[in-house]
DNA sequence: ATTTCATTTGCAACTTTGTTGCATTTATAA
DNA sequence: TTATAAATGCAACAAAGTTGCAAATGAAAT
């Protein structure tokens, strides 16, 4: 039998191994971002360094999940919504960040506004963070 | 005498040292952001790691610097236009990223648009990050 | 100009984070 | 069940960031 998380895998062309399939299922049981050192706790340290970084890696190549962009020297990654072309995909939503419990939410309702950029200036892709309290925490 | 720089320094009570002196050089002459890394080699590794990091960091806390959003595991700096509040700042413009010359910039003219959020989320601060190819390298 | 004193710097030693090559193990498909 | 390509874990390393402390320096007062 097939879970969810097999599903997934398999759409994208990856072997279903251990590891892939407990960190993914990190990220689908848990609304918000995950950044490296979460997984190594959420998952007990069972898997090493360097298979959590290269799982990453290859999930974040299929599209399976995305960077949020953050101040300071951390990666944080949270599921895509739908399957999103390998690649190049559409993140056009806004992400929360919660002062009081930090987490990182998208906000997948939300989408980034246009801006009227300076002459010259040739957008690709926008990204749009805002902080504040979430709903839980106020 | 004084330079623009020292007076930069003296408006916000940090003496006038060698390091700070060349560092906040680097950001005034320099019109894109900058990471810990193009300090060091800007400076020809003539200062200590750690000095460069607790300059950085004493230049954070006075709001002389902004730090920039980034989607990998670097931090990024930027000069803040005009004094900002020391501590919270008011750094409510757009950035831009070039693709080609991957300098990150400030669009003090583009002003971050307001976004409606869900129900019980209290936003503080807006960030937006545009990434495509720039003024320079079109 | 000289002295004083708090601040800043640089060094050393360390922790954490991220990377690479390679042998072993595992998943998949024949 | 077996063959094989892919994934994992280990070891060794490289890079990034932190902390304590002695020495050097800047600013203010004499």
């Amino acid at each position: 039998m097939s879970t969810p998380v097999d599903i997934i895998l398999k759409r994208n062309q990856l072997s279903i191994t251990d590891s892939r399939k407990k960190i993914l299922e990190l990220f689908v049981n848990n609304s918000g971002a995950l950044e490296h050192a979460d997984i190594e706790k959420k998952t007990g340290e069972k898997f090493d360094r360097v298979t959590v970084y290269r799982t990453l890696q290859s999930f974040l190549e299929k599209g399976i999940i995305h960077t949020i962009p953050t101040s300071d020297n951390s990666v944080r990654y949270a599921l895509c919504k739908d399957d999103c072309k390998e690649g190049h995909h559409h993140d056009n939503h806004v992400h929360f960040l919660c002062n009081e419990c930090h987490t990182t939410m998208c906000l997948e309702d939300v989408t980034i506004p246009e801006v009227k950029l300076p002459v010259g200036f040739q957008p690709a892709e926008y990204q749009m963070v805002v902080s504040g309290t979430c709903k839980e925490c106020r």
